[in-house]
DNA sequence: AATGAAAACAACCGCCAGCTA
DNA sequence: CTAGCTGGCGGTTGTTTTCAT
């Protein structure tokens, strides 16, 4: 009956992520990628629960992730959405692919609440959104839905035989996508490497993957791309982090890509194993729309 | 330079829907 | 059909960092 527990609560390890945790999670992410999280701390040997570990990958560790500075477009579209949508910050996050719904939230709560407080104080409703009924809104979404379908439909009859799953042909914002991630882990490694000189290989049951990876050259310097010292073994973790940073796009940029790159983004494979990063803390595109469409109608309605 | 307050961020908790045995 | 687990989501808390005094 049922499935058997994913993790007993004896002996699970709580708070802060280490360097060293990470590196596991993404080496053991990096070969056999996100279907079973529940397997994850059994296979690997962390002291986690699959939970936090799903929580860790999809928040800070995966792909195509960008952390901090939220643009000004980032900032006025989560407004927009959030009146929208209300608090639903996996739905908002849909719409910024580079965003996880934790920072939009986090964002929301210790940013945009204040803001928009403060200029509700100054000239009551202040925002132009919000003169906008939300029947309007939901009438409007709906229409882009639709639009987005029709256009997602094309671009699946269009681009589909185009998409490669080799890195060579990877857009640069896809290897923005991967330099971004790399850049999160160069930098905890890079403090790691700092605070801790003799890094503990791991009890017995790690994998040896930590171990390998520590005797690597770590460059900070690289803006996140570490040098190719690792041993063969660990190609594939060495790939995940030597992808080209040197063409970063805004967002401006990244939000004007077709709907064939988010459908790109969304099927990216490292070359030398094959495991696929999908995008899985984003729903269907089926569901949503796309964020050019989006975009589109909050530039009709002269927001930009 | 020291200290307290505020801000920012990472992670945990609890709930729920869907899935599986 | 059903009990119970998993994965996902939103709310909240705890810790760290930054800023003001």
């Amino acid at each position: 009956m049922g499935r058997p527990p994913c993790c007993d609560k004896i002996g699970v390890k709580k708070g802060p992520w280490t360097p060293e945790e990470d590196i596991i999670l993404v080496s053991y992410i990096q070969e056999h990628g996100t279907g079973n999280w529940r397997s994850v701390p059994t296979n690997t040997g962390l002291l986690r629960c699959s939970k936090s570990c799903r929580l860790r990958w999809t928040n800070y560790l995966r792909p195509g992730i960008k952390r901090g500075n939220f643009t000004e477009q980032e900032e006025k579209m989560i407004i927009h959405l959030q009146a929208l949508l209300g608090n639903r910050w996996a739905a908002i996050a849909s719409y910024l692919p580079q965003r996880t719904d934790n920072d939009i939230k986090n964002y929301w709560n210790t940013h945009l609440k204040k803001k928009l407080k403060k200029g509700q104080k100054q000239d009551g409703v202040s925002s132009s959104f919000q003169s906008v009924t939300k029947g309007q809104w939901e009438r409007r979404l709906q229409t882009d839905i639709r639009m987005a379908k029709q256009a997602l439909s094309d671009a699946l009859s269009l681009d589909k035989p185009s998409f490669s799953t080799d890195s060579k042909d990877l857009k640069p914002s896809q290897e923005n996508t991967y330099a971004s991630s790399a850049e999160n882990i160069s930098r905890l490694l890079e403090n790691w490497m700092k605070t801790s000189p003799e890094p503990v290989t791991g009890a017995d049951h790690r994998t040896n993957s930590a171990e390998t990876v520590t005797q690597g050259s770590f460059s900070s310097s690289d803006e996140g791309a570490f040098s190719a010292e690792t041993t063969p073994t660990h190609q594939g973790f060495d790939s995940f982090f030597s992808f080209n940073n040197g063409s970063c796009k805004s967002s401006d940029d990244v939000s004007r890509e077709s709907v064939s790159v988010e459908l790109q983004n969304a099927s990216l494979m490292t070359p030398e194993n094959g495991v696929v990063f999908q995008d899985e803390s984003k729903p269907d595109l089926g569901d949503q729309v796309p964020l050019t469409l989006i975009e589109k109608w909050l530039l009709d309605d002269g927001l930009f």
